[in-house]
DNA sequence: GTTCGTCTCCCCCGCCCGGGGGAGGTCCGG
DNA sequence: CCGGACCTCCCCCGGGCGGGGGAGACGAAC
């Protein structure tokens, strides 16, 4: 059965944007759209989607306080993907409290949306995905760490995946990860695949600066 | 003309594996040997060596001891590659204390000393050489750190390279850089390279760690 | 007993990455 | 005036990396 979801966003381009790529993958459906949050709560009673796509900054009721109700009064609740414009949004921290399983960015490719979509629908958090990572790159605020630690846990890495992880934070390339812990190398690209698309890193660097911004790895 | 190298420890087979080594480079001439840090300051006084291989243990006088003696007594002291076979060896804090410019694993391979011989008869620190970068990632005491960040500065990145750095603690790509910057790629790339080399990293991620380690970007 | 998750390994493939070496430009300081 | 440092761009080239897809083995849970 496909992944169904509801679009909740007050500019009818962009829902239009994201029903477009969306509807283009055979194992996705757009069942539904809202043009603001206050919207959401009925909608996902009776189209029960499995992800919302939620806009943060609307103008009745922002993303945030919809991924509140949502979550406060629906049982066996949606995943909720938040969708941002900036990078930098202060809000995509009230998400993450509110209970988020997600970011997006608009102007993230289309590849990237429907991997974003199937991923949350999976019940994978995304820690990084797009460019959020960035903004965690750049965020200089202390308290968002331990937000990002707290998703990084509802990642939910397998012990060997965390294991690999580790050893790529001490820099050692596949082939020594593979030697140190007796397995082919074939082998430790799958753990660091699975890794990659569970961070929504695009590769070990930005694995890496997932560990350390999430406090997976802390230096000194 | 070539770099000249005091090699300095206990063990006869070790001085012999180096200076086969360092030997077997046209611009790298091994002046001399001493078998204890006690003997050092006469020795150097004498050959003038631009480099002193020298091993963290030795029986009489250890390596830190040794550092410490060359570079009080000595006016225009030669550069010191401390040499150590362990990889969690506390004694490299204590040599970077007592300003060590480098380290060098003795499993390290042929190229990799000869490369760290270079590095530091030119004037550059080995912030990460060989393996001690995993000792870095390793080694939870707090005070480490300023160590660190201290060999950091004095790896002496250029204003361009800093910010090439900088931007790949971001996760950025080459292509991403470049763009980031209005440069072509292949300036990127050579930024790049001079980064790795500067700080020892054998790749991009190595050298993300290493900025994390170092404190040159701080997580949060 | 069957399903599911995890760990393991395999193949093919494109591409970015990094090494090596070279070269022109500017600007500054000796 | 002439190095020297720095930034910029170029070439060739090999190899590691990551994507995609598949598959077998094992133990736990249902």
């Amino acid at each position: 059965m496909p992944v169904t979801v509801l679009l909740v966003d007050d500019e009818p381009l962009v829902r239009a944007g994201l029903r477009a790529v969306l509807e283009a993958q055979p194992d996705i459906e757009v069942v539904g759209e809202a043009a603001d949050g206050a919207a959401v709560i009925p909608l996902v009673r009776r189209l029960r989607p499995d992800v919302v796509a939620m806009d943060v900054r609307m103008p009745l009721m922002d993303g945030i306080e919809a991924t509140r109700a949502v979550l406060r009064t629906i049982d066996d609740p949606p995943k909720i993907l938040v969708v941002t414009t900036f990078e930098n949004d202060e809000y995509v921290y009230e998400a993450l409290r509110a209970g988020a399983d997600g970011f997006l960015l608009k102007r993230a490719r289309p590849t990237e949306i429907v991997h974003a979509v199937r991923l949350v629908a999976e019940g994978e958090s995304l820690l990084f995905p797009a460019s959020v990572r960035q903004l965690a790159a750049t965020h200089g605020d202390a308290g968002g760490n331990r937000e990002a630690r707290a998703v990084l846990e509802r990642a939910r890495l397998t012990e060997r995946e965390a294991e690999v992880l580790r050893l790529m934070t001490r820099g050692l390339s596949n082939a020594e990860i593979a030697a140190r812990l007796v397995v082919g190398t074939e082998t430790v690209k799958s753990h660091v695949s699975a890794v990659l698309a569970k961070l929504g890193a695009r590769d070990r660097t930005q694995a890496v600066i997932a560990a350390y911004e999430s406090g997976f790895v802390a230096p000194g």
